[in-house]
RNA sequence: GCGAACGUAGCUCAGUUGGUUAGAGCGCUGGUCUGUGGAUCCGGAGGUCGUGGGUUCAAGCCCCAUCGUUCGCCCCA
């Protein structure tokens, strides 16, 4: 035995059937809701060359967290790190034949060089929402309206998360015209705008009075501490009220509420991806004290697809990650017990095999999905089996079932019993199905999408 | 990339100032039972203490390295 090492790659999960239950109940929900307002489901490659990346953001993030390697034709290629890239090419390349606005969404893992950390791994799962072509605040109000009724559809209430909203337009007006500063002292600012709440109170405006300089620090400052005193729209200084980027994040907060979000709220210091955002953006915190935290988000982004030397699409979007979302259910008690795809577990007593093996295939072509015990195990043994599987129902064949054509079937959760016919076998299971895939997944009808 | 904690059975963990053959619960397995046992009772297997060096008469325990996990920083496209 030489001991090859059985667990898996740094930062990477295998996903055991229990496992895949959570992925799977995860991602219905997402595709549930996302479909459910007429996004269509796409997909691309796993590597892309590596300009791709290079090409829209930061050199040096690409080279440190970025999978890659020179394939056999000598091309240098990267495991994708996520997806916008990709989609943002898909749609240039079809630009003229998409129809707009193309609504598209994606389940996809991505790869990146990091340090694992709760939450944080190497190999992970996304979905990525956009939608292009489409640039109204109805479609910003549109893109924070799903990601809020992704949450809804867990059944979290507004307590449990925040939407934070903001607008890199109007930081920029915010800097230029109202702080009067440049270019350069406006990309410091925000930063530093992006690290408040990591900074003791006295470091934040020191670094601050630094980047105003000398002469203007008094009034800057000022003027700052209006800004971040603002906890609302409304609250903002009155030379900024009038602008237009303003009017558009007020009647974007306008939409929200008429749509029934209101657990959305200002954030002035929420930056986020500063380096291609250039309208919305926005972020899901989680509100649960164990694990308070920025969930996921997005914005818009509407030079992407203009990298690709066509006429630019403009592009709003936001990406959930599956663990984050596996936290968040966690933490606040939202994950159910899922159930084996498996509805019946055949258990046999005595020697009725054959007869045995003809009923499940039976039930299986009326679409009841069954595994049956063939081991000709002692009966404790093969209900563990099924136990242990998290299947919903046991059902008995003996000799005297055979005989009778009339089955016990057991209700693992309930301990409840019937005897029944094969007939109503198959109408009990399906409809215990119909009810789980209901309280697992809640209808459509429930979540109030409209817009 | 930086700082810190942790790593003992499949899982959760105990293991005295370094001192004989390293323990428990759950799980697994065999029997009991022989149509609900998913229980009870009785038995059993399973660990080169993450890995590799070192100190020592003696290392699960001390030292170094390495791998992995976790937490914080950086970053988070």
């Amino acid at each position: 035995m030489s001991g090859l090492p059985s667990q898996p790659y740094k930062g990477a999960k295998d996903y055991y059937p229990e496992d895949m239950r959570v992925r799977n109940y995860i991602f219905t929900t997402w595709k549930r809701v996302v479909e459910g307002f007429g996004y269509e489901a796409y997909d691309a490659p796993l590597l892309e060359p590596l300009d791709l990346y290079t090409a829209k953001t930061g050199q040096e993030i690409v080279n440190e967290q970025t999978y890659q390697f020179v394939d056999r034709g000598g091309r240098t290629v990267a495991i994708r790190p996520e997806m916008t890239p990709s989609v943002s090419r898909m749609v240039a390349a079809r630009r003229q034949e998409l129809g707009y606005p193309a609504r598209l969404y994606s389940l996809a893992q991505f790869m990146r060089y990091e340090r694992p950390q709760r939450g944080r791994e190497r190999e992970f799962w996304q979905m990525n929402v956009d939608m292009f072509g489409a640039d109204a605040v109805t479609s910003d109000a549109e893109i924070i309206i799903i990601a809020d009724k992704l949450m809804r559809a867990f059944g979290a209430d507004k307590k449990m998360y925040t939407i934070r909203i903001n607008n890199r337009k109007m930081i920029n007006l915010m800097m230029s015209e109202y702080l009067g500063l440049d270019v350069v002292q406006s990309q410091m600012m925000i930063k530093l705008f992006d690290r408040k709440d990591k900074l003791p109170r006295e470091e934040f405006d020191e670094q601050a009075r630094n980047i105003f300089g000398d002469e203007q620090h008094f009034e800057g400052m000022n003027k700052i501490s209006k800004l971040l005193q603002a906890s609302s729209m409304a609250e903002l200084p009155r030379e900024l009220l009038d602008s237009e980027s303003v009017r558009e994040v007020q009647e974007l907060f306008t939409l929200l509420h008429e749509s029934g979000v209101d657990n959305a709220a200002f954030d002035i210091s929420l930056m986020r991806g500063f380096d291609y955002y250039t309208g919305m953006v926005f972020e899901v915190f989680d509100n649960h004290p164990d694990n308070n935290r920025a969930m996921f988000g997005g914005g818009r982004y509407d030079g992407l697809v203009g990298l690709f030397g066509v006429e630019p699409i403009t592009t709003v979007g936001f990406a959930p990650g599956l663990t984050t979302m596996e936290l968040f259910l966690e933490a606040h008690g939202l994950m159910p017990q899922l159930p084996s795809t498996t509805d019946v577990y055949v258990v046999t007593l005595g020697d009725v095999h054959k007869q045995a093996r003809k009923l499940a295939q039976d039930l299986r072509d009326e679409g009841v999905r069954v595994a049956l015990d063939s081991t000709g195990r002692k009966l404790d043994k093969q209900i563990k089996t099924a136990v242990k599987h998290k299947i919903n129902y046991l059902l008995f064949v003996g000799e005297k079932e055979v005989d009778s054509g009339v089955y016990r079937l057991k209700d693992v959760l309930n301990e409840t019993e019937q005897e029944l016919s094969l007939e109503r076998i198959v109408t009990t299971v399906k409809d215990r199905r119909r009810k789980q895939k209901q309280a697992v997944t809640p209808d459509p009808d429930d979540l109030g999408v409209d817009l």
